[in-house]
DNA sequence: TTATAAATTTAAACCGGTTCAATTTCTTTA
DNA sequence: TAAAGAAATTGAACCGGTTTAAATTTATAA
């Protein structure tokens, strides 16, 4: 159907050699039949066949991106960063859903290793699960970055800074005059939670608090498990907390909703603070404080650690683990700004070319 | 690096030629050397070359998605249907985002056609816009359907019946007993907007009911539209309408902030609807009324007929249009429901092989 | 046992690019 | 003007699969 190097040789009147050349802009073919060979593949729109170079070169220009979710818009905006850093070098991005099924995980990693991809950037399944497909990545030196650490696997790693997320939105809370401080958990499998626990601990420890287990509360991801878990405070024996630290905004949703169901006001009798900063949080009736991740520079660091490992010559060179800087956003959920005045905060544009990484660590 | 189908052949002392009969599982070769070449198969881990498969077959197994913006969340569910049916049919997605830049469309199908993916789901940059890429693809035969309707281009089109879903909504308004009802407009480019304005106006109409021009207001697609939305009706001469049916969530979402910033109720004061049931719109604190999309669905039927198209030997049959069930969701801000109960209601899970489609036309 | 038909297997061409050693053409210099 | 050297071009092999006509092996019938 469309046209074929070979065509474009024989019109120009040249070799298949000569017009690949011209395509790659090798400098020793001569000016004079360059611009001979360009016109000809202008005037009919010549464009090469990328799968047939792919095979040629042994690489395809794609990457894959696997998260366990895109409807989350955290990983949507991930998303968006990796794909703004490929569109720059030409690179494409298949995109796939794990569902947090490591079966899924696996069966997607296998179906684009054969699609030769070029590497990898993986929200993993966490913790309680087999890692043997990551493992195999790693023995085999597929280039991959993850974006949370998986025990036992060594590769580079970008991510936010969980715990001083965690421990600037506690310790906040604490200098508002709140004392018995919850957390409201993510998934257990999810480690994201595990350091934003200790950075609720850390914050609460160095304010002379005492960090009570009642007051660890295990939840979900999910704004429905957010609303249950709010169910289950009001229902509670125990006093209601003062203030609740949730693991993202999704569940301060779900919590807001069925605490102010039970006549609890937000952030009165009880303040709130989540994680993310959806984009949503800052035009609820009442604006949500929470811990912005940089999302998309998340996502755009990532694309470019794995491209880096992708084109360099020697692919040993260390792992990285870059933990990117997340930002407390004040809002009105937590009792610091007045109800009722304009306060919602938007996202900061990223600025990727000003942003310094937290910390790089070595393996 | 690893194994190919001559090595392969080779280890199993056969040619290349019965290796690749056994993957294809041909019925000429015989069930003993199958079995024989299986085993070594197996024993090797080997895997086929997708990427010199599509080279000698001319077809890729990848499709790709085209939307304006993944992080909507009605664009990343529609992205994760077109995934689901893809899994099953093994095909992969490469996805990218136009950010609604007619330049950026067209660089990207460019990028796709060399890439040889096999179809196309396209949302479009609409109305005012050079569309010769489109016009292109369809000269060329090439498979792909549409989102939404481009003004000149015949193609296949999966989308919501926007019309029906804004008249029921506005229907219901005026049910509800509101007279001085408004429509926020989206973005101008959208012609799911215009429908939606149809809709309304019907509903107006139907109802013995004047469609003034001061209801219809400008707008676009963000929560901050939506929010100076708000902001110009408190600031307006004319009494605020007593309801309000928005282009979609997040612009009901931005405008209850404006409104209630300045004191107005909702829904007491003024009834609002939004489109499409985000998320979180059962989840906020006054739980919003809006117009469901069967979103996964949309992506699920659109990955159909595209495979369809692309697996049909005449590909001359002719292009189907399909318009998609909405159905209300009715909850507080429309003020049926008494505000403080249990109301949000959740998105059902889609039934795929259920749901009947409206209407199906033929060019 | 042999001729013939049926079932298997294979060699070779092909998909559309890239690469590099070998060849041809162009310059330069003696 | 011829020889040497530099610049430009090309033929052929290769990437890892599929396909098909031809060759080989096996089965069937005479």
């Amino acid at each position: 159907m469309s046209l074929t190097i070979s065509d474009i040789a024989k019109l120009a009147g040249v070799s298949r050699a000569t017009v690949s050349g011209v395509l790659n802009n090798s400098p020793t073919v001569s000016e004079r039949t360059k611009t001979r060979v360009l016109a000809i593949i202008e005037k009919h729109n010549y464009r090469p066949n990328a799968i047939a170079r792919a095979l040629a070169l042994k690489q395809t220009g794609v990457i894959g991106l696997l998260v366990k979710d895109i409807s989350n818009p955290l990983y949507s905006q991930i998303a968006m960063g990796v794909e703004e850093l490929c569109v720059d070098n030409n690179y494409s991005v298949i995109m796939g859903n794990t569902n947090t099924l490591p079966e899924r995980e696996l069966s997607k990693i296998n179906l684009l290793k054969r699609r030769q991809v070029d590497g990898l950037i993986l929200l993993p399944v966490q913790k309680g699960v087999d890692l043997g497909h990551l493992w195999e990545l790693h023995k085999e030196n597929y280039p991959f970055v993850l974006l949370a650490e998986v025990p036992g696997i060594q590769a580079d790693l970008v991510r936010a800074d969980d715990e001083k997320g965690a421990f600037e939105a506690v310790d906040h809370l604490i200098n508002l005059g709140r004392r018995r401080i919850g957390y409201i958990c993510g998934p257990e499998t999810a480690m994201a939670s595990d350091r934003r626990l200790e950075g609720y601990r850390r914050a609460l420890i160095e304010n002379n608090l005492v960090p009570g287990k009642d007051l660890v509360i295990p939840c979900g991801w999910r704004l429905e498990h957010g609303y249950e878990a709010g169910l289950r405070l009001r229902e509670s024996d125990n006093p209601i907390p003062d203030a609740l630290f949730c693991y993202n905004d999704s569940v301060a949703l779900g919590l807001i909703r069925a605490l102010t169901e039970g006549q609890i006001d937000v952030p009165d009798d009880v303040a709130v603070v989540g994680f993310d900063d959806a984009p949503t949080s800052g035009f609820l009736e009442t604006a949500l404080t929470t811990v912005a991740q940089p999302a998309h520079l998340i996502g755009y660091r990532a694309a470019q650690v794995l491209l880096d490992r992708i084109h360099a010559k020697n692919n040993s060179s260390p792992f990285q683990s870059i933990f990117l800087e997340t930002h407390l956003v004040v809002r009105e959920s937590c009792g610091a700004n007045r109800k009722g005045t304009v306060s919602h905060q938007l996202n900061p544009k990223p600025d990727h070319d000003l942003i310094k990484t937290n910390r790089e660590d070595q393996f």
